[in-house]
DNA sequence: AAGAAATTTTAATGATGGGTAAAGCGTAGT
DNA sequence: ACTACGCTTTACCCATCATTAAAATTTCTT
């Protein structure tokens, strides 16, 4: 009898614990990619440093993953779902199509303070393959669309100022998008608090009322 | 007579001549890699390239710069410089706080959407030397320092709502810088365009008023 | 037109770093 | 204990550049 054959009923068949152990460790190269990245840049970081950051070697990397390039990917991905998964909890938290945006925003901001930020905004499409771009592109104008068209809802519903969607969605978006530029993990703000002021600024305008 | 020792007179002797046809190159160059870089990027561009879009060889290029670390660095400067130059010309025109933080935003709009934007916006300091990462720091830093200043005054003369201005200046400098990346030449609108879309975001806010 | 000076090219050099083959090692299942 | 499997390492390859020495060429001066 093979273990792995029922495998998904029995978690503790041998089978089952490396393959849990694998996606672990797997995560850990990633994260350890995404720092490293962040505080060195894709370019600058060697897949000895990162390999020596994990106490290993650089082949037990390439167990993992099939290349530097799918690290990227991967890291860019993990930001991006955090992203994504604000836009669905905007879903479920109704009200106004402005209150939804800075549900979102709110999500955004902090996933971009995170571990993946850097990840997410820095990363230059000229360094990956086509195929890869593409589906990078993909995921970017996702999110792009999905703040359009909350502007565009809160124009319809009298919660946001009538103007140019796409403009107010760029704006927004390179606030955002910045704080991971200059925000620092052991800043005085915490990411929620600077995410509130950059809001503010946005709904408010600098204009006084 | 050595027409070089009175050079300085007489515009028309061979020296003043080629020192200006060296400058003339040098800034050619310096052009054609801002172009790359924005194209290719820093990384995946090499000298090599860059001399082939010139059409000369590497080693032309070294007589010109000394390494690509300083072509880079110098496609930064000459972009600084075009928002350093807005903040000169707001001091010229008066008016109020804001309205002197809207013409500094107008100049480095327009100044990200050239073809020097992608250097200032993109420039990474980790692939650089300390020495010269310290010098962008500094620019850096006094554009921001600009920045919050124009709008600390504006605090103080009632035409900005009062608020953290610090915040205000990175969300203006993001949503400013972020322009270069989705910004492209042959764009619908016009860089004053662009300029004026996403400031009026910024002086109204996206709530109704 | 001769010679000097600056400019550009040809042709290496050397270091970095992504990627890989093959051998070693530990563990799980029999 | 034995064997098979998967993970990890050692040791290597090789392509890609940045950078430079020295030769060739053009340009300027007298």
């Amino acid at each position: 009898m093979k273990p792995s054959s029922r495998a998904t009923a029995l978690p503790w068949s041998g089978a089952d614990v490396s393959s849990r152990e694998r996606a672990w460790k797997r995560n850990a190269v990633i994260l350890a990619a995404a720092r490293a990245f962040a505080a060195r840049g894709y370019h600058n970081t060697s897949l000895d440093d990162l390999a020596a950051a994990l106490n290993v070697t650089k082949p037990t990397i390439y167990s993992y993953v099939d290349s530097k390039e799918e690290l990227l990917f991967e890291c860019f991905r993990q930001g991006i779902d955090q992203i994504l998964a604000g836009f669905n909890e905007a879903e479920t938290t109704g009200g106004t199509a402005r209150e939804r945006l800075m549900t979102v925003a709110r999500h955004y901001a902090i996933a971009v303070t995170g571990d993946f930020g850097w990840c997410m905004v820095r990363l230059e499409e000229e360094n990956l393959e086509k195929t890869m771009s593409a589906k990078i592109k993909t995921l970017k104008s996702e999110v792009d669309q999905g703040l359009r068209k909350l502007i565009r809802q809160g124009v319809a519903d009298r919660s946001i100022r009538a103007g140019d969607p796409k403009m107010a969605a760029f704006a927004l978006a390179g606030a955002l998008n910045w704080i991971a530029h200059w925000h620092r993990a052991n800043d005085a703000l915490s990411p929620e608090e600077i995410a509130n002021r950059v809001l503010e600024i946005f709904e408010l305008g600098l204009a006084p009322r």
